[in-house]
DNA sequence: TTCCTTGCAAAACTTTTGCATTAAA
DNA sequence: TTTAATGCAAAAGTTTTGCAAGGAA
Protein backbone atom coordinates (compact mmCIF):
# COMPACT_ATOMS: atom_id res chain seq x y z
CA UNK A 1 0.00 0.00 0.00
CA UNK A 2 1.02 3.30 -0.80
CA UNK A 3 3.59 2.38 -3.81
CA UNK A 4 0.30 2.35 -6.16
CA UNK A 5 2.47 3.77 -9.48
CA UNK A 6 4.86 0.88 -8.81
CA UNK A 7 2.65 -1.50 -8.49
CA UNK A 8 0.90 -0.92 -11.45
CA UNK A 9 3.78 -0.78 -13.25
CA UNK A 10 4.66 -3.77 -12.13
CA UNK A 11 1.80 -5.65 -12.91
CA UNK A 12 1.81 -4.21 -16.09
CA UNK A 13 4.74 -5.46 -16.98
CA UNK A 14 3.53 -8.94 -15.60
CA UNK A 15 0.81 -8.60 -17.58
CA UNK A 16 2.91 -7.85 -20.77
CA UNK A 17 5.39 -10.85 -20.04
CA UNK A 18 2.45 -13.45 -19.76
CA UNK A 19 1.60 -12.27 -23.37
CA UNK A 20 4.50 -12.13 -25.16
CA UNK A 21 5.68 -15.46 -22.81
CA UNK A 22 2.32 -17.04 -25.24
CA UNK A 23 3.90 -15.29 -28.41
CA UNK A 24 0.66 -13.05 -28.32
CA UNK A 25 1.37 -9.39 -29.89
CA UNK A 26 1.04 -6.55 -26.98
CA UNK A 27 -2.00 -4.09 -28.32
CA UNK A 28 -3.59 -1.52 -26.59
CA UNK A 29 -6.85 -3.44 -26.52
CA UNK A 30 -5.13 -6.58 -25.44
CA UNK A 31 -3.59 -5.33 -22.75
CA UNK A 32 -6.50 -3.91 -21.56
CA UNK A 33 -8.39 -7.05 -21.73
CA UNK A 34 -5.60 -9.25 -20.15
CA UNK A 35 -5.45 -5.78 -17.11
CA UNK A 36 -9.09 -6.66 -16.48
CA UNK A 37 -8.94 -10.31 -16.16
CA UNK A 38 -5.42 -11.26 -14.88
CA UNK A 39 -5.75 -8.30 -12.02
CA UNK A 40 -6.70 -11.19 -9.94
CA UNK A 41 -9.36 -14.66 -10.07
CA UNK A 42 -12.59 -14.04 -11.48
CA UNK A 43 -15.43 -15.06 -13.86
CA UNK A 44 -16.61 -12.56 -16.37
CA UNK A 45 -18.64 -12.41 -19.72
CA UNK A 46 -17.89 -11.31 -22.79
CA UNK A 47 -20.46 -8.45 -21.95
CA UNK A 48 -19.04 -7.49 -18.73
CA UNK A 49 -15.25 -7.21 -20.25
CA UNK A 50 -16.95 -5.13 -23.15
CA UNK A 51 -18.44 -3.05 -20.24
CA UNK A 52 -15.32 -2.34 -17.91
CA UNK A 53 -13.84 -1.53 -20.80
CA UNK A 54 -16.42 1.23 -21.09
CA UNK A 55 -16.20 2.56 -17.76
CA UNK A 56 -12.54 2.28 -18.34
CA UNK A 57 -13.29 5.08 -21.74
CA UNK A 58 -11.89 2.55 -24.08
CA UNK A 59 -13.61 1.91 -27.08
CA UNK A 60 -13.21 -2.02 -28.01
CA UNK A 61 -15.22 -3.55 -30.30
CA UNK A 62 -17.16 -6.39 -29.81
CA UNK A 63 -15.43 -8.83 -32.25
CA UNK A 64 -12.28 -7.79 -31.16
CA UNK A 65 -13.29 -8.40 -27.22
CA UNK A 66 -14.77 -11.64 -28.56
CA UNK A 67 -11.60 -12.17 -30.75
CA UNK A 68 -9.33 -11.79 -27.69
CA UNK A 69 -10.63 -13.84 -25.49
CA UNK A 70 -10.56 -16.83 -27.39
CA UNK A 71 -6.81 -15.48 -28.41
CA UNK A 72 -6.26 -15.91 -24.64
CA UNK A 73 -7.99 -19.16 -23.92
CA UNK A 74 -6.66 -20.81 -26.95
CA UNK A 75 -2.99 -20.04 -25.45
CA UNK A 76 -4.10 -21.22 -21.86
CA UNK A 77 -4.45 -17.63 -20.27
CA UNK A 78 -7.87 -18.08 -19.47
CA UNK A 79 -10.62 -21.06 -19.43
CA UNK A 80 -13.90 -20.87 -21.20
CA UNK A 81 -16.23 -22.41 -18.44
CA UNK A 82 -19.55 -23.41 -19.94
CA UNK A 83 -21.97 -23.78 -16.51
CA UNK A 84 -24.72 -22.17 -18.29
CA UNK A 85 -26.37 -22.02 -21.42
CA UNK A 86 -26.89 -18.00 -21.73
CA UNK A 87 -23.40 -17.02 -22.28
CA UNK A 88 -19.22 -18.16 -22.02
CA UNK A 89 -17.57 -17.02 -18.58
CA UNK A 90 -14.02 -16.60 -18.82
CA UNK A 91 -12.22 -17.71 -15.87
CA UNK A 92 -8.83 -15.86 -15.28
CA UNK A 93 -8.11 -19.11 -12.40
CA UNK A 94 -6.56 -21.63 -15.05
CA UNK A 95 -5.17 -23.88 -12.07
CA UNK A 96 -7.20 -26.80 -11.59
CA UNK A 97 -10.04 -26.02 -9.15
CA UNK A 98 -13.62 -26.32 -8.83
CA UNK A 99 -17.10 -23.58 -8.52
CA UNK A 100 -19.99 -23.23 -6.25
CA UNK A 101 -22.79 -21.56 -8.53
CA UNK A 102 -25.83 -19.82 -7.05
CA UNK A 103 -28.35 -20.91 -9.32
CA UNK A 104 -30.44 -17.27 -8.43
CA UNK A 105 -27.70 -15.04 -9.55
CA UNK A 106 -25.61 -17.25 -11.71
CA UNK A 107 -22.36 -16.01 -9.60
CA UNK A 108 -19.97 -18.42 -9.69
CA UNK A 109 -16.84 -18.36 -6.68
CA UNK A 110 -13.94 -20.29 -6.59
CA UNK A 111 -13.55 -23.99 -4.61
CA UNK A 112 -9.98 -24.88 -3.92
CA UNK A 113 -8.79 -28.09 -5.73
CA UNK A 114 -8.06 -29.77 -1.50
CA UNK A 115 -11.66 -28.83 -0.89
CA UNK A 116 -12.77 -31.47 -2.69
CA UNK A 117 -11.48 -35.09 -2.53
CA UNK A 118 -12.63 -38.32 -4.27
CA UNK A 119 -12.47 -41.79 -2.44
CA UNK A 120 -13.89 -43.28 -6.11
CA UNK A 121 -13.99 -42.77 -9.51
CA UNK A 122 -14.61 -44.41 -12.11
CA UNK A 123 -12.22 -45.77 -15.40
CA UNK A 124 -12.72 -43.62 -18.52
CA UNK A 125 -13.95 -45.75 -21.28
CA UNK A 126 -11.45 -47.80 -23.12
CA UNK A 127 -9.26 -46.40 -25.39
CA UNK A 128 -9.27 -42.45 -23.49
CA UNK A 129 -8.01 -41.03 -21.07
CA UNK A 130 -9.46 -38.04 -18.41
CA UNK A 131 -7.83 -34.87 -19.25
CA UNK A 132 -9.63 -32.90 -16.35
CA UNK A 133 -12.41 -33.14 -14.20
CA UNK A 134 -15.52 -30.42 -14.13
CA UNK A 135 -17.14 -29.50 -10.96
CA UNK A 136 -20.11 -27.22 -10.23
CA UNK A 137 -21.73 -27.23 -7.00
CA UNK A 138 -25.19 -25.43 -7.45
CA UNK A 139 -26.57 -23.63 -4.28
CA UNK A 140 -29.32 -21.80 -3.32
CA UNK A 141 -30.33 -19.59 -0.66
CA UNK A 142 -31.61 -21.24 2.73
CA UNK A 143 -35.07 -20.05 3.68
CA UNK A 144 -35.77 -22.37 6.51
CA UNK A 145 -33.80 -20.34 9.32
CA UNK B 1 -38.89 -60.31 -27.54
CA UNK B 2 -41.53 -61.24 -30.02
CA UNK B 3 -44.30 -59.18 -28.92
CA UNK B 4 -42.95 -56.18 -30.54
CA UNK B 5 -46.96 -54.57 -30.24
CA UNK B 6 -47.25 -55.32 -27.02
CA UNK B 7 -44.15 -53.63 -25.84
CA UNK B 8 -44.85 -50.36 -28.38
CA UNK B 9 -47.94 -49.74 -26.84
CA UNK B 10 -47.37 -50.80 -23.04
CA UNK B 11 -44.59 -48.38 -23.62
CA UNK B 12 -46.91 -45.62 -25.25
CA UNK B 13 -48.93 -45.81 -22.57
CA UNK B 14 -45.93 -45.15 -20.00
CA UNK B 15 -45.21 -42.22 -22.29
CA UNK B 16 -48.58 -40.83 -22.08
CA UNK B 17 -49.28 -42.04 -18.02
CA UNK B 18 -45.90 -40.10 -17.38
CA UNK B 19 -46.96 -37.29 -18.72
CA UNK B 20 -50.37 -36.88 -17.61
CA UNK B 21 -48.69 -37.45 -14.08
CA UNK B 22 -47.46 -34.35 -14.44
CA UNK B 23 -50.77 -32.46 -15.66
CA UNK B 24 -49.50 -31.78 -19.24
CA UNK B 25 -51.98 -32.12 -21.99
CA UNK B 26 -51.46 -34.85 -24.91
CA UNK B 27 -50.91 -33.79 -28.01
CA UNK B 28 -49.14 -35.82 -31.10
CA UNK B 29 -45.86 -33.21 -31.25
CA UNK B 30 -45.37 -34.35 -27.66
CA UNK B 31 -46.01 -37.67 -27.48
CA UNK B 32 -43.63 -37.72 -30.49
CA UNK B 33 -40.73 -36.47 -28.69
CA UNK B 34 -41.14 -37.50 -25.13
CA UNK B 35 -41.30 -41.12 -27.37
CA UNK B 36 -37.92 -40.47 -28.50
CA UNK B 37 -36.67 -38.98 -25.35
CA UNK B 38 -37.84 -41.52 -22.24
CA UNK B 39 -37.36 -44.32 -24.98
CA UNK B 40 -34.10 -44.78 -23.03
CA UNK B 41 -31.49 -42.71 -21.02
CA UNK B 42 -29.89 -40.71 -23.72
CA UNK B 43 -28.64 -36.67 -24.33
CA UNK B 44 -29.74 -34.93 -27.41
CA UNK B 45 -30.06 -31.59 -28.53
CA UNK B 46 -33.10 -29.65 -29.53
CA UNK B 47 -31.64 -30.24 -33.02
CA UNK B 48 -31.26 -33.96 -33.09
CA UNK B 49 -34.78 -33.91 -31.58
CA UNK B 50 -35.84 -32.15 -34.69
CA UNK B 51 -33.91 -34.86 -37.04
CA UNK B 52 -35.75 -37.29 -35.53
CA UNK B 53 -39.09 -36.07 -35.75
CA UNK B 54 -38.41 -35.71 -39.68
CA UNK B 55 -36.94 -38.70 -40.28
CA UNK B 56 -39.78 -40.19 -38.28
CA UNK B 57 -41.86 -38.61 -41.31
CA UNK B 58 -43.16 -36.06 -38.37
CA UNK B 59 -43.73 -32.20 -39.11
CA UNK B 60 -42.83 -29.99 -35.80
CA UNK B 61 -41.76 -26.72 -36.05
CA UNK B 62 -38.75 -25.58 -34.47
CA UNK B 63 -40.62 -23.36 -31.90
CA UNK B 64 -42.59 -26.41 -30.55
CA UNK B 65 -39.70 -28.50 -29.97
CA UNK B 66 -37.94 -25.88 -28.22
CA UNK B 67 -41.25 -25.26 -26.01
CA UNK B 68 -41.86 -29.14 -25.74
CA UNK B 69 -38.19 -29.48 -24.55
CA UNK B 70 -38.37 -26.65 -21.93
CA UNK B 71 -41.94 -27.52 -21.17
CA UNK B 72 -40.68 -31.31 -20.15
CA UNK B 73 -37.51 -29.89 -18.23
CA UNK B 74 -40.07 -27.50 -16.22
CA UNK B 75 -42.12 -30.51 -15.08
CA UNK B 76 -38.87 -32.71 -14.29
CA UNK B 77 -39.53 -35.09 -16.88
CA UNK B 78 -35.99 -34.12 -18.63
CA UNK B 79 -32.68 -32.39 -17.69
CA UNK B 80 -31.40 -29.75 -19.30
CA UNK B 81 -27.25 -29.51 -19.13
CA UNK B 82 -24.92 -26.92 -20.12
CA UNK B 83 -22.07 -28.86 -21.04
CA UNK B 84 -20.80 -26.88 -23.73
CA UNK B 85 -21.61 -23.41 -24.95
CA UNK B 86 -22.62 -24.55 -28.45
CA UNK B 87 -25.97 -25.68 -27.33
CA UNK B 88 -28.11 -27.30 -24.92
CA UNK B 89 -28.58 -30.91 -23.91
CA UNK B 90 -31.25 -32.47 -22.72
CA UNK B 91 -30.90 -35.84 -20.50
CA UNK B 92 -33.69 -38.52 -20.15
CA UNK B 93 -31.81 -39.89 -17.50
CA UNK B 94 -33.35 -37.11 -14.69
CA UNK B 95 -32.16 -39.64 -11.42
CA UNK B 96 -28.49 -38.09 -9.90
CA UNK B 97 -25.66 -39.24 -12.44
CA UNK B 98 -22.59 -37.75 -13.56
CA UNK B 99 -20.98 -37.27 -17.34
CA UNK B 100 -18.08 -38.48 -19.47
CA UNK B 101 -17.58 -35.99 -22.20
CA UNK B 102 -15.68 -36.42 -25.40
CA UNK B 103 -13.71 -33.24 -26.47
CA UNK B 104 -13.71 -33.85 -29.45
CA UNK B 105 -16.42 -35.35 -30.01
CA UNK B 106 -18.83 -33.79 -28.00
CA UNK B 107 -20.18 -37.23 -26.70
CA UNK B 108 -21.73 -37.79 -23.52
CA UNK B 109 -21.86 -40.70 -21.53
CA UNK B 110 -23.53 -41.71 -17.78
CA UNK B 111 -21.36 -41.83 -15.34
CA UNK B 112 -23.25 -43.89 -12.53
CA UNK B 113 -23.70 -42.26 -9.06
CA UNK B 114 -21.74 -44.78 -6.65
CA UNK B 115 -18.91 -44.53 -9.06
CA UNK B 116 -18.06 -41.34 -7.77
CA UNK B 117 -17.24 -40.86 -3.90
CA UNK B 118 -16.27 -37.59 -2.08
CA UNK B 119 -14.54 -38.13 0.80
CA UNK B 120 -14.40 -34.23 1.12
CA UNK B 121 -17.00 -31.64 -0.42
CA UNK B 122 -16.35 -28.13 0.88
CA UNK B 123 -18.89 -26.08 3.18
CA UNK B 124 -21.54 -24.06 1.39
CA UNK B 125 -21.07 -20.19 1.95
CA UNK B 126 -22.97 -19.20 5.09
CA UNK B 127 -26.77 -19.15 4.69
CA UNK B 128 -26.52 -21.13 1.17
CA UNK B 129 -27.66 -24.80 0.56
CA UNK B 130 -26.37 -27.37 -2.09
CA UNK B 131 -29.03 -28.36 -5.06
CA UNK B 132 -26.85 -30.53 -6.89
CA UNK B 133 -23.07 -31.62 -8.11
CA UNK B 134 -22.53 -31.30 -11.74
CA UNK B 135 -19.78 -33.12 -12.66
CA UNK B 136 -18.30 -33.74 -15.85
CA UNK B 137 -15.26 -35.95 -16.03
CA UNK B 138 -13.66 -34.53 -19.61
CA UNK B 139 -12.11 -37.47 -21.90
CA UNK B 140 -9.78 -37.69 -25.07
CA UNK B 141 -8.57 -40.21 -26.99
CA UNK B 142 -5.33 -41.62 -26.05
CA UNK B 143 -2.34 -42.07 -28.46
CA UNK B 144 0.12 -43.40 -25.81
CA UNK B 145 -0.65 -47.63 -26.89
C1' DT C 1 6.96 -2.92 -46.62
C1' DT C 2 4.77 -6.78 -44.79
C1' DC C 3 2.06 -8.90 -41.74
C1' DC C 4 -1.16 -8.67 -38.03
C1' DT C 5 -4.90 -6.43 -35.53
C1' DT C 6 -8.92 -3.57 -35.22
C1' DG C 7 -13.56 -1.93 -36.02
C1' DC C 8 -17.72 -2.07 -38.14
C1' DA C 9 -21.43 -4.34 -40.07
C1' DA C 10 -23.41 -8.21 -41.43
C1' DA C 11 -23.93 -13.09 -40.96
C1' DA C 12 -24.55 -17.32 -38.40
C1' DC C 13 -26.52 -19.78 -34.91
C1' DT C 14 -29.40 -21.07 -31.07
C1' DT C 15 -33.45 -19.98 -28.65
C1' DT C 16 -37.69 -17.19 -27.73
C1' DT C 17 -41.88 -14.69 -28.88
C1' DG C 18 -46.23 -12.83 -31.29
C1' DC C 19 -50.05 -14.04 -33.56
C1' DA C 20 -53.31 -16.36 -36.46
C1' DT C 21 -54.78 -21.13 -36.99
C1' DT C 22 -55.78 -25.62 -35.29
C1' DA C 23 -56.62 -29.19 -32.07
C1' DA C 24 -57.89 -30.96 -27.42
C1' DA C 25 -61.13 -31.09 -23.42
C1' DT D 1 -67.31 -23.87 -26.77
C1' DT D 2 -63.60 -22.69 -24.41
C1' DT D 3 -58.98 -23.13 -23.62
C1' DA D 4 -54.53 -24.39 -24.85
C1' DA D 5 -51.00 -25.95 -28.42
C1' DT D 6 -49.06 -25.46 -32.96
C1' DG D 7 -46.66 -23.42 -36.86
C1' DC D 8 -44.62 -19.85 -39.06
C1' DA D 9 -41.98 -15.95 -39.28
C1' DA D 10 -39.77 -12.59 -37.05
C1' DA D 11 -37.12 -11.10 -33.09
C1' DA D 12 -33.64 -11.51 -29.65
C1' DG D 13 -29.24 -12.78 -27.89
C1' DT D 14 -24.57 -14.41 -28.30
C1' DT D 15 -20.67 -15.28 -31.10
C1' DT D 16 -18.20 -15.36 -35.61
C1' DT D 17 -16.67 -13.61 -40.02
C1' DG D 18 -15.41 -10.55 -44.12
C1' DC D 19 -13.25 -6.73 -45.38
C1' DA D 20 -11.30 -2.12 -45.47
C1' DA D 21 -8.42 0.73 -42.61
C1' DG D 22 -4.89 1.31 -39.22
C1' DG D 23 -0.79 -0.12 -36.40
C1' DA D 24 3.31 -2.97 -35.16
C1' DA D 25 7.65 -5.09 -36.59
Amino acid sequence: MGLDIVDTESSSAKVISRLSACGIRITEQRLRIATILLSAPQHRSAEQIADALRSDGARVSKATVYNTLNLFAAHGLIRQLSVDGDCAWFDSNIGPHYHFRDEQTGALQDVELQDVQFSRLPEPPAGMEVTGIDLVIRLRRRNDI
